[in-house]
RNA sequence: GCCGGUGUGGCGGAAUUGGCAGACGCCAGGGACUUAAAAUCCCUUGUUGGAAACAGCGUACCGGUUCGAGCCCGGUCACCGGCACCA
């Protein structure tokens, strides 16, 4: 009989596609589990080696959780609005439609390929506009709330798409797609109000079971921080609200700073007496690239203000006002008060423009550097009424005080921003507003979705910040919905980030034309359960699809606050030299060539046995072989074993100690220890001998695995036949602790914490047998020769450490 | 700079969280089968000394706690990831 995985492989890919194992059942009476990957964008060039790590793991959670009883919902569709299909159709003249077309058949050939265990008939697409309708659906909510707004300001520009980036795909002052330069360009954008839902999004990651790195990286993202608001007065009138997190060093505030884009700095044109300067300073700052602005250990630069000064609210002192690009509008109320004797920043301003510097915290010295406490001991000085007190003490009596005068107050600030939610390229969801030149923007009707896409000539972004859909001049004109006047509709199209952000939730209930999913199945499969994911997604689409969920709860169509109960991520698979596969380096695998050489069982099994399944690893192209060597050694064990049905004695415990570790390292992603153990048991067959039975344990711990092989292998053997049923629709198998125990073990002997030797003694024997055994091993008794034991620790059925004097 | 993470054979990686370091696999070497090769099977394989029994040294580095440390504590170095003028 011969392993024939070319043939094996298609033969049960068919089978599952006409039978269907793995359709899941909404509202069914066992328990459900939800596992979810992160669908893929289907690019031009097909699966990459590193998509089949995520998909395999969660395959075989979902094949595992299937044979333990669950209702499996194991969804796939694809993500498939975005730049590179949009730029190959803009190159290639063809419809970005049917390049997605293309593509996504390409795809699902290749998922299916390896024998994933979707429920194939939930596949979704979202660029279907039976799915869009509910992106735009959902975008239209948020309107109604006042959580989306059309607002012109600043935002980042990527020169090279022609299009705004949200501040999360800005890495580095680049673009995080094509790594071109980001510069800040004023423009009117539609935003979403993530910003409200900051507090939220770093609480109820109390309640997730997400792995810490994730959890760390998005509140460091959000970015927390206490302080206080605290009004200054100017000599121009109008009072400065400054924010700050140091609040006890308010003595030591002897200037001010605005950022150039500040308002006042417009505002007080006419008290300024330098304005030229001033204005030629803003004007500078405007065009420098964020890249630019943001460049490390660039020297301040800044211009005083002229004819308004500030007064310190807690002496009366008059102090200057500057602008400069180290203070961010962004961020806080755009202003600061400098403390220079305390803040790295404004001590290097302070020194360049000869600012006073006062020490209001001792133990430094402030005119060498600033000096700045790591923990909150330090004792103020020259502080009025704060003097003595450490400046843990100092910053609630200031806040107090200031609350007291009324010029000031507590205030928690976030580094996280508006989200920037319009694009000016075509291939994106629509978004469904028209603009009205009397009654400003008005939402289409629901019953007018969905907005379709129109067919435009030509998809290229314009140089101008318009969206190529702006030149559909028969699409674009429209009547207000609200007055019927003529009116315009919005250009821009959604991000990427919009149809992810709810994909799980259309999984639920697919081909629903009432709503987004049923009460019913929402109801059922909320929340996913366990979320495999990147790391790169973190701080983008995992954040953003929980601040869309919390909105939906917050409007009662979803019944949980948090859409996933746990979250674990991957590491990536690198090329053979330890360097990230790409195009450029020759290095890409393609999982194809891997498949037809192995086939796709020995591909899956390969991918999980290649390392830690959360770091990063290099592919070897060599080390497959093992993999493939070992499902050899399966094929021909179940080809020679004994008739015996049962599990032979010789076998059992080794059987049980294996079911018991395979079970629980796939709960734990531990695929790697799991086929160690599977391997380490295959192993010991061969030593042993082995019967049907045993093989029959073998086949239903592997068929996760590689179920390609063991669905054959099940229905060869028979017992398919004997149990009218498939491998993956078997109970899984469970382990009987008494049976994992072995009747003697094998014990270390250590003298003095030395290792020395080793003895055979029945399980769980007490100390005095073990001490006995030990001392009668020759090589023991002659270190014991002449000396005193004075002490025995014994670690049962491991290790006896004999203390000798 | 700040926040995380990781350092174990020639290589990928194990080690039930303080108890025989190197499981499992790759590579390499030797052998069997074969006319031959592939495949398969068996053996060896951390390192140093030794023919061997055996002995010494070994988990980035220095120190500590402990009967016992890859694991805990203090310090140092290196690499990877995220954030970065966030007041």
């Amino acid at each position: 009989m011969k392993y024939d995985f070319a043939r094996i492989e298609q033969k049960w890919q068919k089978i599952w596609m006409e039978q269907k194992p793995f359709a899941a059942v909404t509202g069914d009476s066992r328990p459900k589990f939800y596992g979810l990957i992160e669908f893929p964008y289907p690019s031009g060039q097909g699966l990459h080696v590193g998509h089949p790590r995520p998909f395999t793991a969660m395959d075989i959670i979902c094949r595992k959780k299937r044979m333990e009883g669950y209702n499996v919902l194991f969804p796939i569709g694809y993500d498939a609005f975005g730049l590179p299909t949009e730029n190959y159709a803009i190159k290639n003249h063809i419809h970005p439609a049917i390049v997605t077309k293309q593509n996504i058949q390409r795809f699902r050939s290749q998922l299916q390929m390896l024998g994933y265990s979707f429920d194939w008939d939930r596949e979704i697409d979202t660029t279907d506009p039976n799915y869009y309708k509910w992106t735009q659906w959902i975008f239209l909510k948020l309107w109604e709330n006042g959580l989306a707004y059309k607002a012109t300001m600043p935002v980042n520009w990527c020169t090279s798409c022609k299009c705004v980036l949200a501040n999360e795909e800005v890495v580095n002052g680049v673009c995080e797609r094509c790594g071109s330069e980001v510069i800040r360009k004023e423009k009117s954008q539609w935003m979403l109000r993530i910003t409200k839902y900051a507090q939220r999004l770093i609480d109820d990651l109390d309640d997730v079971d997400y792995i810490e790195r994730v959890k760390i990286q998005q509140r460091n993202w959000i970015g927390r921080s206490t302080g206080a608001e605290v009004d200054f007065q100017t000599t121009a009138g109008d009072a400065l609200r400054i924010f700050t997190t140091r609040c006890d060093t308010l003595f030591g505030a002897t200037y001010m700073v605005l950022a150039p884009e500040h308002p006042y700095v417009k505002k007080w044109k006419d008290q300024i007496t330098n304005y030229a300067e001033v204005e030629a300073y803003v004007d500078e700052a405007a065009h420098k690239s964020d890249f630019e602005r943001s460049e490390l250990n660039k020297e301040k630069t800044g211009v005083k203000l002229e004819g308004v000064r500030a007064i310190n609210p807690v002496n009366g002192k008059e102090i200057p006002i500057f602008i400069s690009d180290y203070v961010l509008v962004t961020y806080g109320t755009g202003a600061i008060m400098a403390v220079p004797a305390h803040d790295e920043r404004d001590w290097e301003f302070a020194k360049k423009f000869g600012c006073e510097i006062i020490e209001v915290v001792k133990g430094g010295d402030v005119e060498k550097a600033a000096f700045t406490l790591k923990d909150d001991t330090g004792i103020m000085v020259n502080s009025g009424f704060l003097d003595g007190l450490t400046v843990k003490e100092a910053i609630p009596t200031m806040t107090k005080w200031l609350e007291e005068q009324g010029i000031g107050k507590e205030k928690v600030n976030y580094k996280l921003r508006d989200w920037v939610f319009s694009r000016q390229r075509y291939w994106g969801e629509p978004i469904p507003m028209v603009h009205c030149p009397k009654c400003g923007w008005v939402p289409l009707p629901e019953s007018e979705l969905p907005l379709l896409l129109p067919n435009v000539e030509s998809y290229e972004p314009t140089d101008t910040g318009e969206s190529p859909l702006s030149k559909m001049t028969d699409w674009v004109n429209c009547k207000c919905p609200k007055c019927g006047g003529s009116a315009q509709r919005e250009t821009d199209t959604m991000p990427q980030w919009a149809g992810s952000s709810w994909y799980f939730l259309r999984y639920m209930d697919p081909h629903n034309d009432k709503e987004l999913a049923s009460k019913e199945a929402l109801e059922y499969w909320s929340p996913v359960d366990w979320y495999n994911g990147g790391m790169e997604h973190t701080t983008l689409h995992l954040l953003y699809s929980r601040f869309w969920h919390k909105f939906l709860y917050d409007i009662g169509v979803v019944p949980t606050k948090e859409p996933y109960q746990k979250r674990t991520s991957h590491g990536m698979i690198l090329g053979e030299g330890g360097e990230k596969m790409s195009k450029s380096r020759g290095n890409v695998v393609n999982p194809n060539d891997i498949v037809d050489q192995y086939g796709a069982d020995t591909m899956r099994l390969h991918i999980m046995f290649i390392g830690d399944f959360e770091k990063a690893v290099s592919w070897s192209n060599e080390a497959v072989k093992g993999s493939k060597r070992f499902l050899d050694r399966c094929w021909n064990l179940a080809d020679q074993c004994a008739d015996d049905e049962a599990i032979s004695p010789r076998n059992e415990a080794i059987i049980h100690k294996t079911i018991k570790k395979v079970t629980s390292d796939i709960d734990d992603l531990k695929m790697n220890t799991a086929i160690a153990a599977l391997m380490t048991m295959v192993n010991e067959f061969y030593a042993n001998g082995c019967t049907k039975g045993d093989v029959e344990q073998l086949l239903l711990l592997l068929s996760p695995f590689a179920p390609h092989m063991v669905e054959e292998l099940w229905e060869v053997k028979g017992f398919a036949a004997k149990y009218g049923k498939m491998a993956c629709q078997m109970p899984w198998p469970t382990h009987d602790e008494s049976k994992t125990v072995e009747a003697t073990v094998e014990m270390a002997v250590q003298v003095c914490g030395k290792l020395k030797a080793t003895v055979q003694v029945p399980t769980d024997s007490d100390q005095e047998t073990v001490v006995a055994a030990a001392m009668a091993l020759e090589k023991i008794a002659k270190l014991a020769d002449g000396k005193q034991l004075v002490k025995t620790i014994l670690v049962p059925n491991k290790l006896v450490n004999l203390i000798l004097r």
